[in-house]
DNA sequence: CTAGGGTTAG
């Protein structure tokens, strides 16, 4: 049912190959019929065509110039290698082949030079097998040979296979250069063996240093990255404070290191120093992309601001990448309205700054907005992404359009062809679920074609926790502990259904076994950006010079509260305590830290802006409802997965999150 | 023939 043929295994079917047909014919023969059709006179000097193929290649006259090549009694390696470059730059398969063919027959198969050009030349057109074809056929291989061999595997995803001939490259004896290194490393990070793969990767991390690389700028950085990809933070922090000359390529990828794995503020922190203390060195646009999602992660709406105002003096407002961060970084920043300008004010758009809109419209809670403009970016003319359906599913989810949803899913299917993965599913499960759907969400489970990856089951088993549903949340979290049995998330979702349903003893059960794996919950924490300056707030915090004082709002707000109807919700607290000492557990949350923060040092007016690293609970969400009205404030809180407006005792969730 | 970047995610 799935079996959508891509466009490439079509085009092999039908297309001429060098290897084929066409191989053993006589270059005379081809020359003479071929000039007897089309050159009546002769209109070219017969001594040599060389140069003028040669510069029609290079005015990009790519069918002129092989249309000569027969009329070339000698045609030279130089030729060839125009070619070559011509083919690839006009992503011409078929040429492709033409050329080829002409090659092989003027004798050049075994011209290590040219093989390279060859298979660079199927990478760009993206043939891996035609590339392999090159490199399995010729039998003088130089270390260039085999470095446009690993590179073309490495670029076109084919990690393990990359990763067996660097392992045979070794056992003949050819020696590395240090190209064959950088494409070694990024045959690791794409081969699909992850744990196998890092340490394949720390295996060659010991052949740079035996062999002296450990001061190259280029495999210094490439290993950052590497380790980078595996989320191994602290060994690419290693090699990044171990090299002795760095550039801007070795800065950015060290702060895409941590922007990407959870260390936001390492991240900004980093780019600081490199602005302070690295001298020359100027961000680019990739070095900008990174910093905007540090500043998005942390709400850091005005650092974000900043580097706003620097991309506009750079010029870097025409990149598409960059447009795209700041749109996001606007939105995650609480900001819809300036995301929406700076996609307004786009001249191009491509399919990712239509997604980041799509999901900034999700986050915020506006699923009707999200799904109008999916279908507005459908209606002009522009296919919608794997992503884009991940985006506008989640929006869905959140505001509630269950319906709409599964419209949405069946014509990923039927009219876009998308083949959903597990992520789809697993945005299925959790519009289904949250909807109280939790049968239909297992249905949907069982009817998958493929197996369902944890992102599935943690959906099913999140509903669960909203639902309180014991028995189906039970049979998630033994896929999950199997699947994933180091995501101390999963022990801590299960344990808090079975406190809910007050089942104590299955609750010790589960905490004994999250320690037994040596894992401990994430604590909650939240954050609020005063006066460009971020604050954390955790709910044990005896370093907070404020804590006693946000600790006396609290209880004196949450008491005046309770007189006008505030409930404290004491079903959240996971211990089996008395109410009163659940109700001062409820008063410690993090958020309600941050919000009393807020109180006391944003001025008058000012809408608080709060962040939180997990999911709001539920008395936190009512409390600041309370609080909203209560204090006349403005409070808006991003949680792990959207935004809360509250306003005058009212959330723009409507209470569906 | 080398290195770093956008959108999604329970």
């Amino acid at each position: 049912m799935f079996q959508i043929q891509t466009p490439q295994t079509l085009q092999l079917a039908y297309l001429p190959t060098p290897f084929n047909h066409q191989r053993h014919r006589d270059p005379a023969a081809f020359r003479l019929s071929s000039a007897s059709s089309t050159t009546p006179t002769v209109p070219f000097s017969t001594t040599n065509k060389n140069s003028l193929i040669q510069s029609l290649c290079k005015k990009g006259q790519l069918k002129r110039a092989i249309h000569l090549l027969p009329h070339e009694q000698n045609p030279t390696q130089h030729t060839f290698e125009l070619l070559i470059q011509s083919c690839a730059h006009h992503k011409s398969l078929s040429d492709a082949f033409t050329v080829h063919r002409n090659l092989i027959d003027n004798g050049f198969a075994e011209d290590p030079f040219l093989a390279t050009k060859l298979i660079n030349m199927y990478c760009e057109l993206d043939s891996i097998q035609h590339a392999r074809q090159v490199f399995d056929e010729i039998t003088h291989r130089t270390v260039y040979v085999w470095n446009a061999i690993l590179r073309a595997l490495s670029l076109l995803g084919y990690g393990e296979e990359a990763l067996s001939l660097y392992k045979r490259m070794n056992r003949i004896g050819m020696r590395s250069d240090r190209f064959t290194y950088t494409y070694a490393l990024k045959a690791c990070v794409v081969s699909e063996s992850v744990p196998f793969s890092l340490w394949r990767g720390k295996e060659i991390h010991a052949h740079v240093l035996r062999h002296g690389y450990e001061s190259h700028v280029h495999i210094m950085t490439t290993l950052v990255d590497m380790y980078a990809k595996f989320g191994c933070v602290k060994n690419a922090n290693l090699v990044f404070s171990s090299m002795p000359v760095k550039n801007l390529v070795s800065w950015s990828a060290m702060i895409a290191c941590f922007a990407k794995n959870g260390r936001p503020f390492e991240a900004l922190e980093l780019f600081r120093e490199m602005m302070l203390d690295s001298g020359d060195m100027l961000p680019n646009s990739v070095t900008m992309v990174s910093v905007l999602q540090a500043c998005a992660a942390l709400s850091a709406l005005e650092q974000g601001k900043l580097i706003h105002a620097y991309i506009l003096r750079k010029g870097l407002d025409s990149i598409l990448p960059v447009m795209s961060a700041l749109i996001t970084m606007y939105a995650r920043c609480g900001e819809l309205d300036l995301g929406e300008n700076v996609f307004n004010q786009m001249d191009k758009k491509d399919i990712v700054s239509w997604n980041s809109l799509i999901s900034s419209y999700g986050i915020h809670g506006l699923g009707t907005k999200a799904l109008t403009v999916f279908q507005e970016m459908v209606q002009l003319g522009i296919s919608p992404s794997p992503i884009s359906f991940i985006s506008v599913l989640g929006a869905c989810s959140h505001s509630g359009l269950v319906d709409e949803g599964k419209i949405l899913f069946d014509s990923m299917v039927k009219k876009h062809r998308i083949r959903p993965s597990t992520e789809h599913y697993a945005c299925m499960v959790d519009l289904l679920g949250r909807a109280n759907r939790l049968d239909e969400a297992a249905k949907l489970i069982a009817d998958m074609r493929d197996e369902p990856g944890p992102e599935v089951w943690g959906a099913l088993l999140g509903s669960c926790r909203i639902h309180c549903n014991v028995e189906l949340a039970e049979r998630a979290s033994r896929q999950l502990f199997e699947l994933e049995p180091m995501n101390a998330g999963n022990y801590v979702l299960l344990a808090d259904i079975y406190a809910e349903a007050k089942m104590w003893d299955e609750v010790k059960r589960v905490k004994k076994l999250l320690e037994a794996k040596g894992l401990q919950k994430l604590s909650g924490c939240s954050w609020i950006e005063v006066k460009r300056k971020i604050y954390s707030l955790k709910s044990v915090d005896e370093l907070n010079p404020q804590i006693e004082q946000l600790h006396a709002l609290l209880v004196k707000l949450s008491k005046e509260m309770m007189e006008k109807g505030y409930v404290p919700e004491t079903k959240v607290v996971l211990y089996d305590l008395d109410t009163d000492e659940k109700q001062r557990m409820l008063l410690g949350h993090s958020e309600k830290l941050a919000v009393a923060f807020g109180l006391i040092n944003c001025s008058k007016g000012e809408t608080i802006r709060i962040t939180k690293n997990l999911r709001l609970c539920e008395d936190c969400h009512s409390f600041t409802k309370f609080i909203s009205k209560f204090t006349n404030r403005e409070i808006l809180v991003r949680d792990i997965n959207r935004f809360h407006n509250f306003r005058d005792g009212e959330c723009s969730c409507r209470d569906y999150w």
